[in-house]
DNA sequence: CTAAATGCAAAACGTTTGCATATAG
DNA sequence: CTATATGCAAACGTTTTGCATTTAG
């Protein structure tokens, strides 16, 4: 928790930004709820309890600086708005999801299962692959009834 | 062509919908530009140029409409706003896609490349696959200079 | 000290909705 | 004829912006 705020704040200062205590009560914020898919309305109400004097444009500019930075992944599941995502650190690739239609839960998959996927896109369309966005649609486990 | 036309005629009217000529050009669009990704306001500028009267608000009616009946696919790259993709006749899941970062284009891919990645899922994660969304982000071609 | 960041309110943006009118079947 | 669809304008929710003020480094 606190080596992974360290990290962040060299990352900031390495690109001249700065660490202030509302993008410290920000990432900590994510690093609390890491298997989340917050937006940043519920970021905003989150870190409002610690720091109530929080702007939502504060929020906003600082998941956008930490998308910049590859801290978090802005995903879209396709309601009208956006979730930002802790990536796990080190992590190349961005993890995959399963979206229930039934219950609307997201699961999240650690594991890469594009490798091979990769290699036929780089093969087959000269494509040089930086990234990737995976997510299945279907019926969880719970809700197979 | 026409015989899609008239596919999509017997899919509205077997749910009591009907074939407004509005609902008509702006499937003609779709169709005249297969391998786009309209968003509604492209749409809109599109079929306005052969339909002037129409207005904003049925193309986001209709495009709701034809979603619902799976003749098209409403995409989200990441910028804020929905693309709207024709689905090819018969084909039972969604294409891929690949985003240059450099350029923006978007390139499709029409083979299924999950089959495999599919039966990982359905068996480890007992999640019963509807549908997928697959985005590798990266470097075209054309721009691997 | 000064460049960078903040909070606020206003604006912008894509999308949806209410309603009176028109029309496909 | 009637349920369904339309166009328009107003409303909506999310995100961005301008600006005067504050603050981290």
């Amino acid at each position: 928790m606190e080596n992974r705020i360290e990290n962040i704040k060299k990352q900031l200062h390495s690109q001249s930004y700065k660490l202030t205590p509302q993008r410290e009560a920000t990432v900590r914020v994510l690093l609390e709820h890491e298997q989340d898919h917050l937006s940043a309305e519920d970021v905003y109400l989150l870190v409002k309890e610690k720091a109530p004097e929080i702007g939502l444009a504060t929020v906003y500019r600082t998941l956008e600086l930490l998308t910049e930075l590859k801290v978090v992944d802005k995903i879209n599941f396709g309601d009208g708005v956006s979730r930002y995502d802790l990536r796990k650190e080190g992590a190349e690739h961005f993890h995959h999801h399963l979206v229930c239609v039934e219950c609307g839960s997201v699961t999240e998959i650690e594991e890469d299962l594009l490798g091979d996927v990769e290699k036929v896109v780089e093969k087959q369309f000269e494509f040089d692959v930086k990234d990737h966005r995976l997510t299945f649609h279907g019926v969880c486990k719970s809700c197979q009834n």
